[in-house]
DNA sequence: GAATTTACGTCAGCCTTGTTGACTTTCCAA
DNA sequence: TTGGAAAGTCAACAAGGCTGACGTAAATTC
């Protein structure tokens, strides 16, 4: 993006009270994106935790138990539980490495698929309402100041599979 | 296949990508967002929770408990756990309401407002870091999208307080 | 003035999801 | 052969949600 002055704030007034508008903003504009996948979850025995994974599951296919602690932050035995009623309702099959036996690759079955489809479906679906009323040019900078936001380690993990046509 | 990436004038012709990225993108900065007031308040004894309540009642100081409930979006035996420590440590004075003596007056002690300063202080230093990354149209761009992610109650709740000079 | 409603507080118990610590098994690699 | 990484498991605990039930004071309504 052209930055034209990088030098200070001087274009950018940015007083307290500006910045806690983007506070609260971010806090009720959360609420919002996880409400529709929360009221799906509740009806069933799973949480938000059992989306996340099941997310990035669905993202990576293949992907290890490690790969998936780092990107959801938490530790194995938060990360297994959730995992192994996953495994155990048939909704992630866990294949041993066929390199490394050690690891276990993770995968959607049939069942897990359709779940992240409910789920991604309903977020995405206010996702895209917001993008619409909001329009390109602020879609273009909302991503521009999420992306600003994150730890680099954060921004490392959400860049690293951006261009996932490899 | 390839994401065209969406510039300029591209309509909104948006793909399951890139509404995937738009929920990743969400999830990933929501933690940034986080990450530095909860490093401050996991060394004391308090959690997000706190921090929400000390920031709503340093927004709208004298607002009643059943005010902060509907902000919050908790129950009043979860808000008041959290709101009983806080008055007793200090930092969160609960004063009877003049005209209805059933309400309550919430007000930060000045105890409480230093915290909420540190706190505050720390989150806004992030969001000023990404503010000034992204530059003022992608700010404007950003808080468009993100009201328009917002339940309707919740972006009632949002600009409820909107007129302090802004 | 009595009855009802409202605002708030509190006790008790449950759930999810995070944590730490300790231990085992498997298996790669030096 | 041995050290250590990867994964799984058991146990215990905490924060912070939730529901239900109950109590009290104050306001409102009948």
């Amino acid at each position: 993006m052209a930055d034209p002055t990088p030098s200070g704030e001087s274009l950018l007034f940015l007083t307290d009270e500006q910045l806690r508008k983007g506070i609260e903003a971010m806090f009720f504009a959360y609420r919002g994106f996880t409400a529709d996948p929360d009221r799906i979850l509740e009806t069933m025995d799973y949480g938000r935790a059992h989306h996340r994974a099941v997310h990035f599951i669905h993202r990576s296919p293949g992907t290890t138990v490690s790969n998936l602690l780092a990107i959801l932050g938490v530790t194995k035995q938060s990360l297994n539980r959730v995992l192994r009623t996953l495994v155990d309702d048939g909704l992630v099959e866990a294949r041993v490495g066929r390199k490394d036996k050690r690891e276990r690759n993770l995968y959607l079955t049939a069942k897990g698929q359709e779940l992240e489809r409910e789920l991604s479906d309903a977020q995405r679906a206010r996702m895209r309402a917001a993008y619409r009323a909001a329009g390109p040019q602020a879609v273009a900078g909302f991503r521009t100041v999420l992306e600003a936001m994150m730890d680099p380690d954060q921004r490392r993990q959400y860049q690293g599979l951006k261009e996932s046509g490899a």
